[in-house]
DNA sequence: CGAAGAATGGACTGATGAGTCCAAAGTAGC
DNA sequence: GCTACTTTGGACTCATCAGTCCATTCTTCG
């Protein structure tokens, strides 16, 4: 729980150990990835990995796991937070869509949702924070868009904005699976067109 | 490539086999089980896995692959294959909340996508066949209502039809990550319920 | 029956990979 | 420059697990 005294280089090294397997991980997956591999790709030892991950491989493996949550968003910012206008919009889609195309190797949530453990509560919690904040991201969008009258009054925030990070999230899935970018496209860009048809 | 000669007996103990590994996979994940696991389980030996499945735990693991891949289809029926008025939609979509509701742990179709090696392109072949027919079945569903006149002419079938499907993949990618169902129930329902939206 | 081939049992091998350990080198503050 | 602590190197252990091999028991069918 409690972090170590680290110097900075020790700091440094640390760092350099989590974005090397975070790396990795994007690339070959959890199940490729050795310990020996990260040692290999970070210019590390052995001890230093345990000196610094004390629990082992899923203590680094859940590091690399907020790291990678972090970068989810990270990626999308900053028009993931300013999504106050149709046009805004329109350029987060366009963002998010080109993310995943072109890593279409390593989709950092798709490496880590599925990899995995199930009933790994620790990284659920890490996951399950990641999309609450996404989440929020686009709940405050779509008020904005409300509030401007840019679509209609009865659009409810919460379950539009659930409806677009589930589009998301499925078409990221189902790059991954099949390597086919279609799915997220048309899926992201039917939910958000929907904001703008009225409700019945 | 080529099945071997199998007797009664012989496809018998085959058919044992993967769905005993289908099973510990779906409980446990992929990384977790091994072929002893699977020797355990089936009450099988050594030699009878590597009979059956000459190549080896990859061979095994795309049969099972085949056989969830089915699987998530079966599941969805008959409804799935019925989609021919709201009603039915309606029933179709309470089905399949419920079916990823109950089988949190083992949701199979995430179990597939998820754990699968980056590249592994025979694998992506089998989960991108499913996903055709899976969407074949939707799009059918939608011109339904369309030639009935129960949505708007405008609606285009095969768009409705892809965003239908992310939306359940999304969903049952996010249950897995956060044991939450709100993301599959809200965006699979806002996904239906925007057939009946008109277009502008 | 009686061979040919299918099905089964299970010991054995070899590789891999996580985690341990101790000793050495660096660093910080007094 | 001395002591306490952090950082680093890397060999070693030990378990796991895929895959091999051969011997034995069934089945089928002429």
């Amino acid at each position: 729980m409690e972090e170590r005294v680290l110097t900075a280089k020790g700091a440094a090294t640390r760092q350099r150990i989590v974005d090397g397997a975070a790396l990795l991980i994007r690339e070959q997956g959890v199940v490729n990835v050795g310990l020996d591999d990260i040692r290999a790709a970070t210019a590390t030892s052995k001890s230093q990995l345990f000196h610094y991950f004390p629990d082992g491989k899923a203590d680094l493996m859940l590091a690399v796991a907020r790291r990678e949550a972090d970068q989810v968003i990270a990626e999308q910012m900053p028009q993931l937070g300013d999504l106050t206008t149709w046009r805004k919009w329109q350029a987060w889609r366009r963002r998010v869509i080109k993310m995943y195309d072109e890593q279409r190797d390593g989709c950092a949530l798709s490496a880590l949702v599925g990899q995995l453990n199930l009933g790994d509560t620790t990284t659920r919690q890490v996951v399950g924070d990641m999309l609450d904040r996404w989440l929020q991201y686009l709940v405050d969008g779509v008020e904005a868009l409300r509030a401007s009258g840019e679509i209609d009054r009865s659009v409810d925030p919460v379950r539009a904005a659930t409806a677009i990070l589930t589009a998301v999230n499925g078409g990221a899935t189902m790059l991954v699976a099949t390597d086919r970018i279609n799915y997220l496209e048309t899926a992201l860009t039917e939910a958000i067109d929907d904001l703008r048809r009225p409700k019945r």
